[in-house]
DNA sequence: TGAGTTAACTCTTATACAGGACCTATGAAT
DNA sequence: ATTCATAGGTCCTGTATAAGAGTTAACTCA
């Protein structure tokens, strides 16, 4: 138990957003979870309720909760319509927003590569699991994804051979294993199609595709997903707004 | 001047808000301009500090105004660091920030095209102005851009042949023309090289290269530059965090 | 049984106040 | 002239209070 100091440990709203970060990163208050009340917390935590509010309102801006007035504040779920709007940033040229159909190739368990290893911060050699997929927007193959998990932190998933994946993989993450996507960071590249994803694609091979490299982490940091995404932009692209 | 009232539209602090932005694009309030303290906001608004205070922190959160304990409330400024490292997004693979080094080949005021006037919102065929130039990223040339700006807008700007055009553009906007660009909107795909291109990049035709459309808004959300880039990703790449 | 009302609980907005930290300018002392 | 201390302004943090609005559940009444 953390105790909360006025002159000690900064700013006392920071350590009530840390001590409630370490609940929810901690699995004390899963997705989904109703958050005792602001003036709960307060009582609880020996400061005023607008200490409290001032922590929670930091961590709605953050997505980590989500308030309801009249209900009470939230642990923040990932329901298919966050995960896809969200964290899936191909939209048409048109400007609207598809719903990728994805088709999984092969999923299997076996050693990180070097690279792997390297991005998810796991000891050299460690079983990862690697999901090949296509996805398709508007019924045309579009997307050729790889994607690299830890093995350990996934047990189960991709032994039985007749598994069905789900559309939205972030899901399966919360649901099955407790783990949250919480932020990720891309690297886009524009690179030429080899010819095993020209096929998958059915393109020229050196026709120009949108690589994205996506490392995906917990609300604690940690990474749990590496993916390799490369993208066809003939009728769609990849949105970006910031101000 | 707009009246605050209670019942009538809406929270009080969104009315503040609301008239605090328009003193800044109303250019009452240049960037770099010390805005009243809270309390004199507060009495000249007839509203209470705290009222003030939400306004602001919304405002600061959006990149419109900075604080400066002890001394005050600012109209945000492009900087140059600002410019580079917040409208800039591309990186070494080292994970290294660059600064580009640019190089005008053109820069023309002639009528728009079409999808240029329709990006723009400006009437059919009304006069822009198209700088091209290439960038340089350590010191190899990288980056090939074609800007388009409303001419009205930006008088004299490109009339003068000899005219220097500085690396960060963005500064130019706000100093010479009061202009600030807000916010930006991106789209990204992967393009083969045209000939052109190619050459100017010294790369051969066809290759794979990011091309990035971007339309930057000012705070009201007046378009006003549409800049097309196509980048060689070798040995950098647009680097997108999201939450 | 069923519908409508009420009560209790939540977040939302708004106000007021106070001590701390930070910055600047003024003035005093050297 | 330079250095130093001080005063007053600013934002920062924290507390306390209160009326409003939305939700839920229990309760009343027909």
């Amino acid at each position: 138990m953390t105790t909360l100091t006025t002159p000690g440990g900064g700013p006392l709203y920071l350590q009530v957003r840390k001590l409630l970060t370490q609940r929810i990163s901690g699995g004390a208050w899963p997705p989904g979870h109703l958050i005792p009340s602001e003036l709960r917390l307060a009582r609880e935590l020996g400061v005023s309720q607008g200490t409290v509010r001032k922590a929670v309102d930091d961590l709605v801006g953050n997505n980590v909760l989500v308030r309801q007035q009249g209900k009470g504040t939230f642990v923040a779920v990932h329901d298919t319509r966050r995960a896809l709007f969200h964290f899936f940033p191909m939209v048409g040229d048109d400007g609207q927003r598809v719903l990728p159909n994805s088709r999984v190739l092969s999923c299997r368990r076996l050693p990180a590569k070097q690279s792997e290893a390297r991005a998810l911060d796991l000891p050299a050699g460690a079983r990862v699991i690697r999901i090949e997929r296509t996805r398709d927007l508007n019924n045309r193959p579009t997307i050729v994804e790889s994607i690299v998990l830890p093995a350990a932190s996934f047990p189960e998933l991709g032994k039985s051979r007749s598994e069905r994946l789900p559309n939205t993989l972030y899901e399966l993450y919360e649901e099955r294993y407790g783990i949250t996507i919480h932020r990720a960071e891309e690297q886009l590249r524009a690179v030429a199609a080899s010819a095993k994803v020209a096929k998958l694609l059915g393109i020229e091979p050196g026709a120009p595709l949108l690589e994205i490299t996506r490392l995906a982490r917990t609300l604690d940091g940690t990474p749990v997903e590496l993916r390799i995404s490369r993208c066809l932009t003939r009728a769609h692209h990849y949105q970006s707004n910031f101000v």
